[in-house]
DNA sequence: CGGATGGTTGAAACCGTTCAAAATCTGTGG
DNA sequence: CCACAGATTTTGAACGGTTTCAACCATCCG
């Protein structure tokens, strides 16, 4: 499984939402069989243009963001590996959100219509596409709920208990631990807070021993624990196998 | 097409995408036929429950939005006169969102089987509803804009001149006046302030000439201006057309 | 070694919240 | 038509979470 998911991201993610028969998975690999490498801060779509092409990224951190007159940004989503973009965003005439690697990252550019087509051709596929569309549109909606209603230190940490049942969902977890290579200043982007209060709130993190983040590498001693006090719910995120392994109980938490 | 809009505001939506073969119009409103009328505050879905219809609100306001364990409310969507939701949420087991009124309403619930059944017998419609369902979620990522990095100024201005610019594309603005029935509850679950900061903020966009709010009436007498306090730009709205009308272009404004 | 990036710290200022109460509006029944 | 109750709006004052500004430190890397 670990395996699979470093060769082709996008075919794991898709199955988090149930399985596929292998000959799409491999058909599908052929579709992003081209990908790109390129370094971190770069971007692949442009805020207010047309975009006929869907992003995948099979490695490393991108993310969908927004740029204000004040020269702000606004992290909208991140895509890890194996997550798309413009499956939507972009079909009518131009795209509301950039998007922009946030680390070094393997993106691959499919037409829209080509996949569109390939889904309609493997309809396990399809349907899974249109999961992970839904599956993108409740973590926004659960953006705006952390950022409207929770306070710093929740809002971090349920951010960092969504990566770690995301990250799992793809194999990209090793325990309770996993790589995130982000600075506070994009957590900061992320989470609409500052760059200052970021750094204060993670050391009250870390000082309660929910977290421990080390050189791109977060620990989660007890999800469970981290989960309540952020009033972290995974059920959102629409892999609920995965979501219950992660956080919902105690006795795989340690 | 006042009037159209009163008899079946959903069909006055979707042409708000594009234009429509009448009699797809008149089938349509056959759809919606069998409508429910509802007091304010009646929920319609229910967070974490399946749901298998879609709702089509036809007069009122409601709201899709998010109840956490302290009580606290955020809404993450405004279905006003032609709005639909659920042909998405819901579709992996269960909604991540209640629906509730926020007025007194009126109300459709499709079968969301029969809905998209519908859609694939019209494609204009078909269209028009994915349409739809890519523009709530560029308003969705928009609020998630407005309540991370603005103040509550800007928040409160941009919320009303998005309103302007929807309920013109439902032809149920005058001028630049709506009827806005919410109470400043409402707007401050809407826009994750206080309703003491959202009366203060109020009474501020009043004392500058940049809104009057009187029983439950919104005038804005200029709405450019009010546009370029707020950052608004109606593009992510994806209906150009109202949208320029509304704001974009000073000589229409007075 | 030196420059750049990212992380950490302190102090002051501010925006928005909270609490508490008064004023106003709205609808309803007598 | 009035009286009353509940909902909504408004006001005041104190508090506090977060921001801003301004340094300083650590780490990485050529």
């Amino acid at each position: 499984m670990q395996d699979r998911s470093s060769t082709n991201a996008f075919g794991h993610k898709l199955e988090s939402f149930g399985a596929l028969p292998s000959g799409d998975l491999e058909a599908l690999a052929a579709l992003t069989a081209d990908a790109q490498s390129l370094g971190a801060d770069c971007d692949l779509v442009h805020e207010g243009e047309p975009c006929d092409t869907v992003v995948v990224v099979l490695r490393g951190f991108a993310c969908r963001y927004r740029l204000l007159a004040g020269g702000q940004r606004q992290i909208t989503a991140y895509l890890i590996p194996g997550d798309c973009f413009g499956l939507q965003d972009g079909v009518l005439g131009m795209s509301t959100s950039a998007i922009g690697t946030l680390t070094p990252c393997t993106v691959a550019q499919v037409p829209r219509d080509a996949l569109l087509a390939f889904g309609r051709r493997h309809p396990a596929i399809g349907q899974a596409l249109r999961s992970a569309v839904i599956a993108d549109e409740a973590v926004l909606q659960e953006w705006l709920v952390n950022v409207g209603r929770r306070t710093a230190y929740q809002r971090i940490g349920h951010l960092l208990c969504e990566l770690l049942v995301r990250m799992r969902a793809i194999g990209a977890a090793q325990g309770n631990g996993y790589d995130l290579p982000l600075t506070q200043y994009d957590i900061g982007d992320t989470t609409a807070l500052s760059v200052v209060h970021v750094n204060r709130t993670l050391q009250q993190l870390r000082g309660e021993g929910l977290i421990r983040w080390d050189r791109r590498r977060v620990e989660i001693p007890d999800p469970a624990r981290l989960a309540a006090a952020a009033m972290f719910d995974p059920a959102y995120l629409h892999f609920e196998h995965v979501a219950a392994e992660a956080v919902g109980d105690r006795r795989l938490s340690a």
